[in-house]
DNA sequence: GAGTTTGAAACT
DNA sequence: CAGTTTCAAACTC
């Protein structure tokens, strides 16, 4: 334990010491362990967290020497390899800009409690801390002078607000505060940039903003000025389960930014489709002004039936590498409008008060076969950029965000109602695994169809060319292997197509096993099997998607409207998705005629092998 | 204003 | 990685 003088004698304290109880030769995570403060010295005590890979040499002294203007270099005495710096530097001062400027009355810079209010509805103004055993040091801060330097104040104006010592995390001193034992001031100059070190040692991040910028959605251009959207999101998103993210414990909230895919919160409604309700919630306490950012949020659905929802709304639409290199794009409505639909369902079912445990969940993932392993992201990912092909199909006649504002405008007169119960009116008749059944059948629908409109080029195309050729081509097929079949089948995702070839019962004979055969030869002949069919069908699983997921907007349109939905009539999203694409009523009447119209599902695969059977 | 709740970060 | 503890702000009464 060594003590060094201060290089400057005017700058109290005299001495300041480090000690490291452990310590590793490479960059460890530490923590202040304790700080002493004499009249001519302070003594700070951290600990270094041990590495396998590195034993701790335990009493380490490391020393930190300060000078007016900052911390001189570190010197670790015995420390073979070169400690890690932080990637970013801390010149905290008590004039530092940011400090000078944030405290100021004119400040230019709109700090983010500017806009806070008390519930009394009396401005807080400039946050004062009430720490009391922290000194005002202690825990990581995300916002300084650093990051004010670094970042321009539209970015910083969204609230990088911090739970812990706020003067601190603004670089500033504190003043007028009601802390107790507080070292955040000049007289301790020397232990707050310590601690400023140490922090930064232990997570070079910890003074990066929190909330981070991101293109805001088109539609967020929109509106008027006072809610134009806070840009960005949270950067390691929040893990609130009890508050919906719907109150100041929520930092994304607090923020100003909708919650991302960054956050595993549980029940969240800090999402656009929430908006009037986060309105409503930042009416109530008067200390937040929303913002229109259109993040969605991926944070948990409490709900173990959720958890089944997601799988299966995924698989529906699995096997989407086609339209992902088609699309590419990201848009970030979907991601709300899938959430709105999960959660909205979810809520339905009357689940959403439960919370599924990790325990459970975890036990369901591992349930699932490896391929199936999804990551809720992933999934979620997969979905919205499915959707977001929506907005760019020229046949779509929704707006961007159809069910929105409606939502919304059930929404209106009775605010201060639970999101739940509202939309819960207009879906709790919904059953969401049999949604997501529609959606599953759905996608297998519009594979078909398309491979039918493939076929049908291909046959056309042959046709004029030489019409007796492709009758021997489609006998060729109906020779080839079945597994080459059900590769096709597989592909499109067509899974009754393939459990019927698989039982020698091909029900589109000689369909999809032509189109892929047509189309090798016409394109990749060169290249692998594989190959070949994952590039021909890549606009079929486009089209398939696109088709399914515009047709569910609809369907949700609609059924959020009608508000006499049986259980049932979920199922019926089919049938609402046939209509829309074939405008008859010829397939319910073939249907219901059927030996198995009991069973929708199985009507609708009827119905396809009826409607596309070869002619 | 006191007590409780909440969730981030630190810690084990 | 999961559970626990610490902490300070948010919230409730």
């Amino acid at each position: 334990m060594k003590q060094l003088e201060i290089e400057n004698g005017d700058f109290l304290p005299k001495s300041v010491e480090l000690v490291t109880l452990t310590s590793t030769p490479c960059y460890q995570p530490k923590r202040i362990k304790s700080v002493e403060k004499t009249s001519d010295s302070v003594k700070i005590t951290v600990t270094e967290r041990s590495s396998s890979h590195f034993p701790p040499k335990k009493n380490l002294a490391r020393q930190l020497v300060f000078t007016e203007f900052g911390l001189s270099p570190i010197i670790s005495t015995s420390s073979p390899l070169p400690v890690e710096k932080p990637s970013s530097e801390m010149h905290l001062s008590p004039r530092s800009p940011f400090s000078s400027i944030s405290k100021s009355s004119e400040s230019p810079i709109p700090v983010p409690w500017a806009n806070i209010k008390a519930n009394n509805g009396t401005p807080k103004g400039p946050k004062q801390c009430g720490c009391k055993q922290s000194k005002c040091l202690k825990l990581v801060v995300h916002f300084n002078a650093f990051s004010f330097q670094r970042f321009n104040l539209s970015e910083i104006s969204h609230a990088q607000i911090d739970r812990y010592c706020d003067c601190f995390a603004s670089g500033e001193y504190c003043n007028g505060c009601t802390c107790a034992d507080c070292c955040n001031n000049v007289e301790n100059e020397d232990l707050r940039k310590a601690a400023t070190e140490i922090i930064l040692e232990r997570n070079p991040r910890a003074f990066k903003p929190k909330i981070s910028s991101s293109p805001c959605s088109p539609q967020d251009i929109e509106g008027d000025k006072i809610d134009s959207p806070q840009v960005g999101r949270h950067e390691r998103g929040c893990h609130c389960k009890k508050s919906e993210c719907l109150k100041r414990y929520c930092e994304c909230f607090q923020a100003n930014v909708f919650c991302s895919q960054n956050c595993k919160c549980v029940d969240c409604k800090n999402f656009e489709a929430c908006k009037e309700l986060i309105t409503a919630s930042c009416k109530e306490d008067s200390t937040s002004i929303i913002c229109k950012n259109s993040e969605g949020c991926y944070g948990r659905i409490a709900s173990s039936q959720m958890d089944n929802a997601s799988r299966k709304l995924y698989k529906s639409f699995k096997g989407s590498e086609g339209l992902m290199a088609i699309t590419g794009g990201d848009c970030i409505d979907t991601k709300i409008y899938i959430q709105r639909v999960i959660t909205t369902t979810s809520d339905a079912t009357g689940l959403s008060g439960q919370r599924l445990s990790q325990e459970s969940r975890k036990r369901k993932l591992q349930e699932l076969p490896s391929n199936e392993k999804i990551s809720p992201s992933q999934s979620f990912s997969d979905l919205q950029k499915v959707i977001s092909q929506r907005s760019s199909c020229p046949s779509s006649t929704l707006s961007v965000d159809p069910t929105c504002h409606i939502i919304n405008s059930a929404m209106v007169g009775s605010l201060r109602d639970p999101y739940r119960l509202t939309v819960a009116n207009v879906y709790h008749l919904l059953d969401t695994s049999k949604v997501c059944s529609g959606l599953a059948v759905l996608a297998e629908a519009a594979a078909l169809a398309q491979a039918a409109n493939l076929f049908a080029e291909v046959k056309d195309g042959e046709e004029n060319k030489n019409g007796d050729i492709l009758g021997a081509k489609e006998d060729d097929y109906q020779e080839r292997p079945a597994q080459v079949q059900k590769k096709a089948a597989d592909d499109l995702n067509l899974g009754f197509a393939a459990k019927d070839v698989q039982e020698g019962r091909a029900s589109l004979p000689g369909m999809v096993g032509l189109i892929c055969n047509e189309k090798n030869k016409q394109l990749m002949e060169p290249t692998s099997g594989d190959q070949i069919l994952n590039r021909n069908l890549k606009n079929a699983y486009a089209e398939q998607e696109r088709s399914v997921l515009s047709s569910f907007l609809d369907f949700l349109e609609k059924l959020i409207i009608s508000k006499n939905m049986k259980v049932d009539d979920a199922l019926l999203f089919p049938f609402h998705y046939l209509l829309r694409v074939y405008g008859t009523n010829q397939c319910v009447h073939d249907l219901s005629n059927h030996p198995k119209a009991h069973d929708k599902e199985k009507c609708w695969h009827v119905y396809l092998c009826w409607h596309y059977r070869p002619q």
